[in-house]
DNA sequence: TCCTCCCTGTTC
DNA sequence: GAACAGGGAGGA
């Protein structure tokens, strides 16, 4: 379930194998997959991939696409793909005869980028030659990119329960998605004073108001838990009834738990893997998150599991009082 | 503001 | 074979 410190991750670990890397063919193999807004991404062929960044939980491919087939595409500036990998989503790179597997929402093809490749010897995991391959694949392990490639490659957006979504467009197309537009702010840039602001009056579940989107852009129900326990703060409480104090302290909590999430590379409960295959390690540090039941790590009583937002919920009742 | 639905693999 | 996981859309 990618969350701000995963997405994150995938941006990093993905932008050695994409970034000046040109699309030469795009098919969308699950319609629904690819927003209702989005310029279809067959058209995207000839863009170039210039950045990847993040916003919130979304991933983004910054596109130039002053070379694009399409005449229209051609025209656009500030064109992006974003992606939401929701649940289950995965972006991985494999070498260019790679079939897409039972899962795979999306293809995107890759031609190298044309400035100086990446070291020699990792360039034989493109495999024309088996031989060549095998090599490779012996110095790689599998062929899952550890190493970044060169030549012609494929981006696979898998994604098994089909929640994700890949949107590409203009700032304009991007300005007409409710979701981007409403996005909240950074929860690692942001201020203890805007936080305080922003959930003084709301009604909810301060757990209901660290998901929603729209007052924080990335936080999902891992880190929510993880933050509102870190702060001693019960998920349950009204979130106008937080003090000053609390708030703060709690904004505090969340960037520390993001940034150490981060330098583990996130969190990896099922399906998550990062743009190289590899799973993050945070999840070997939750103090609640999927532990109902057992003995808090602080005080030693059992932890409870409980429904907020509608959303699983782990907490200690004496330590989140 | 809350509830249901979408979707599919895993667990009970 | 039902329950569960959960982000976000859409309706009550």
């Amino acid at each position: 379930m990618p969350e701000l410190p995963e997405v994150e991750t995938v941006a990093r670990t993905l932008r050695p194998h994409v970034q000046g890397c040109v699309i030469t063919n795009a098919h969308v193999l699950r319609a629904t997959s690819q927003h209702p807004l989005s310029v279809p991404l067959e058209n995207l062929r000839g863009c170039r991939i210039e950045e990847v960044g993040r916003r919130g939980k979304l991933l983004l491919l910054y596109l130039d696409a002053s070379h694009a087939e399409n005449e229209k595409v051609r025209t656009c500036k500030d064109l992006r793909l974003a992606v939401h990998l929701r649940m289950t989503g995965r972006l991985m790179t494999y070498a260019a005869n790679t079939e897409p597997g039972s899962h795979t929402r999306c293809v995107i093809d890759l031609d190298a980028p044309s400035a100086e490749g990446p070291k020699k010897a990792e360039a034989l995991c493109v495999g024309e030659a088996p031989a060549a391959q095998a090599e490779c694949e012996q110095r790689c392990g599998e062929d899952k990119p550890s190493c970044v490639h060169t030549g012609p490659r494929r981006l696979f957006f898998d994604d098994v329960r089909a929640f994700g979504l890949m949107l590409a467009g203009t700032a304009d197309i991007f300005a007409r998605w409710p979701f981007w537009n409403d996005l909240g702010p950074e929860p690692l840039t942001l201020t203890e004073n805007s936080f305080a602001k922003s959930i003084a009056g709301k009604k909810s579940a301060i757990k209901a108001v660290l998901l929603d989107q729209k007052v924080l852009a990335g936080v999902g129900n891992i880190y929510a838990d993880e933050s509102l326990f870190a702060a001693g703060i019960d998920p349950r409480r009204k979130a106008a009834d937080l003090t000053q104090k609390q708030a703060k302290r709690l904004l505090n909590c969340l960037q520390d738990v993001l940034l150490l999430s981060i330098s583990q590379c996130g969190s990896s409960i099922r399906d998550y893997r990062d743009a190289d295959g590899n799973v993050g390690a945070f999840q070997n540090t939750f103090a609640v998150y999927g532990r109902g039941g057992q003995p808090c790590k602080k005080c030693g009583r059992p932890l409870e599991k409980v429904k907020v937002a509608g959303r699983s919920t782990v907490y200690c009742p004496h330590c989140q009082g």
